[in-house]
DNA sequence: AATGAATGAGTTTTCATTCAT
DNA sequence: TATGAATGAAAACTCATTCAT
């Protein structure tokens, strides 16, 4: 889309020497790699500053700590999420229709964002100690069960969607499909010993999760 | 006052001064109860000799280093619920009896050990590069298939279960639903503002598992 | 609501965003407050110009170094007890008043100067190596020494004060007397279970002291 | 004395390999120094390792910090005074020996303990923060304050000392009298140009202190 | 004159592992 | 087999100082 990266600010390293918003973003993005290969105890603060291309204390000067970067960077995958989450506009469709959609965005979120499966995870070992402010996550998630829960009385009104479930186990379940997948695929594959990361694999378990949903929840 | 403790038996804990068995199992289960709490990285050798109530130098005389005894611990775990699976004799039951058996089970196998979850999570993120003996481990598992092969295609010459679903990814979407739910639970909890660690919770979870399953695989 | 902060006066601290002798005066304040309770290794610039309400770059700016900061601390510190020293008038005084104003003064001061103590202390440990102009310093307490010798001296000769002691001496111990209760005054409680630091304690002290010295040198 | 050093453990470094006394002896007396030369915030481990001739991890392996070594030699610094004062036996003497030989015995121990000096100058700037177990100290001074109680009354019956002055106060003054001398040795030696150390100066100061001391107590 | 981002050199502390007994 | 002292390498974090604006 035209001239990409006007500005004189190289993309990597040495950032035109003072940048404090692009060193944060740099930092930020690396601590997001770094933690969701290592985990937070196994993430290196040396690693974090070397892959943002900027000076190992500057962690210190913008975060304070290893654990607020930790945090910081769960905030925003959480926000990732969310973002995309809005965007679907499923009270306009059928309920099928909208739950198909939702389904497949769950699955396909995750297929482009390993990192947040990885973080997630981490996250849940330690008991979920650094979740950033509860009630701002609690507000983000609310209009998605909200929507699942109206998503599945239609469905119900319009006789296509059994009535006996509640949509937080719904939700759970729709979840669990695709992110048991992808969090445990490593130790699937090796299992089963099949590629489960393979494009056709991954291709057959959305295709899976759907049907499964769909046929879980009919009349 | 007279002869200060006459008897042979030392006053600290020191297991029995010899006993090879007891020391190892007794580090094999801190082992475990330490990397399911803080990871492989997290872990440390220390405290999981101090939870065993052993001298550290002991974890490296029986397992030679802290990755092999966390390769051990794992081992075990796979082992725990091979052994409870075998003993499962689902071939037995109607088709729709034998699935419902074998989705709770591995529902309560989990709320029975959540070390089991913990010590995947984090060989996952490691791409699963410590997982022990990969033939052993497909050969435990490939009996497991199996059943569910005949189980569903019983269930499909008695028309109670649907033909068109592929035995791997139902066994995944069974073990997902129970797994995700535990895995999870934290930060779960933390954005729904429900404990989905009570017993009610867990219970109703229960249920909605196995009635997800069976509607999803029902003809 | 309208025009969000017209005045040019900034929002935050930041001393009249031009006043650089309100600055040194308010860096040389938070220095010497600073370096009493820490020490010069234990200090940190950035608490300094945190307490002074300035930016860390202007210590550098108007003093060049910690090391020079510390310096300039000690400096004023000393300037301090000179001025006031001065202004004693003890040579008009019967021998046995001026003694006792010149040791009240030195108690005075003290409780006064808490930080006196404190920056010397360092300096001593260190051998006095900021110590400002050595020549300047041995200038300010010569008259000090004189006064004293003729103090003790004209005691002599009306017959109050003995004669065989040295000034310089008997300064250090009149000093000493009221100094080193201060400068020890938190061991010093602690090993005698009592509160030296109290007003009572104090003005208990203040009269011992000048009843001993007094006694030393009467005739 | 006869043959000294017997034992086949060298004097310096690399003690014979296994000999935990000889390396905490060895971590203390170097961090006793370390920490009289340069307080507890300028001091390095690191520095205190090498001094020791040891490993710097045995300094958290035996004292687990820094803070804690600072500790530890704070209590043997007055464990060493201690220890001598209580074999003074001023009890059999007559009240002005006595309180002669105390006076010369504080003076005297600063001279060979000038690490008692610069410890206790640094821990009264941190407001005696570190200052080992309370009561135990207390204990160990208790006597001490008796002892001066019951010499200066017996002083008084005799009718050599006079008999308003508060003990602790007078204990003091004694410790102040030469303790403030080498505390401030270094400042005072610049400010009045003289030598203060110097061998000679330290003996005049010394037949000051006594002079002073008990001329101030006579009665 | 003033700001705050950036840096390099260090400092305490941690930790898996080995050694001597 | 068992112990605890000892070690080297590395980790998080600190801090005086400088740079760009």
């Amino acid at each position: 889309m035209a001239a990409d990266n006007p500005s004189p600010l190289p993309l990597t390293r040495s950032r035109a020497t003072r940048d404090p918003e692009g060193t944060q973003r740099a930092l930020l993005a690396a601590a997001t790699a770094e933690f969701a290969e290592k985990g937070l105890a196994g993430a290196r603060v040396d690693e974090i500053a070397r892959r943002a291309g900027v000076n190992k204390q500057l962690v210190y000067h913008h975060f304070g700590s290893k654990e607020n970067l930790y945090r910081a960077a769960l905030e925003q995958v959480y926000a990732g999420i969310r973002a995309q989450e809005q965007a679907l506009q499923l009270s306009e469709l059928p309920p099928a229709v909208a739950m198909e959609r939702l389904v497949g965005f769950s699955f396909d979120y995750l297929v482009e964002h390993p990192e947040f499966i990885a973080l997630l995870n981490d996250e849940n070992r330690g008991r979920a100690r650094h979740l950033p402010d509860t009630a701002q996550l609690q507000d983000m998630h609310a209009p998605l069960i909200t929507l699942l829960h109206e998503t599945l009385e239609r469905g119900g009104r319009e006789g296509v969607f059994r009535t006996d479930m509640d949509p937080v186990n719904v939700y759970i379940s729709i979840a669990g499909l695709s992110y048991f997948y992808f969090s445990n695929n490593p130790t699937l594959s090796v299992i089963f010993g099949q590629e489960l990361s393979s494009a056709r694999a991954v291709a057959a378990r959305r295709r899976h999760v759907i049907a499964f949903t769909l046929a879980a929840l009919r009349a």
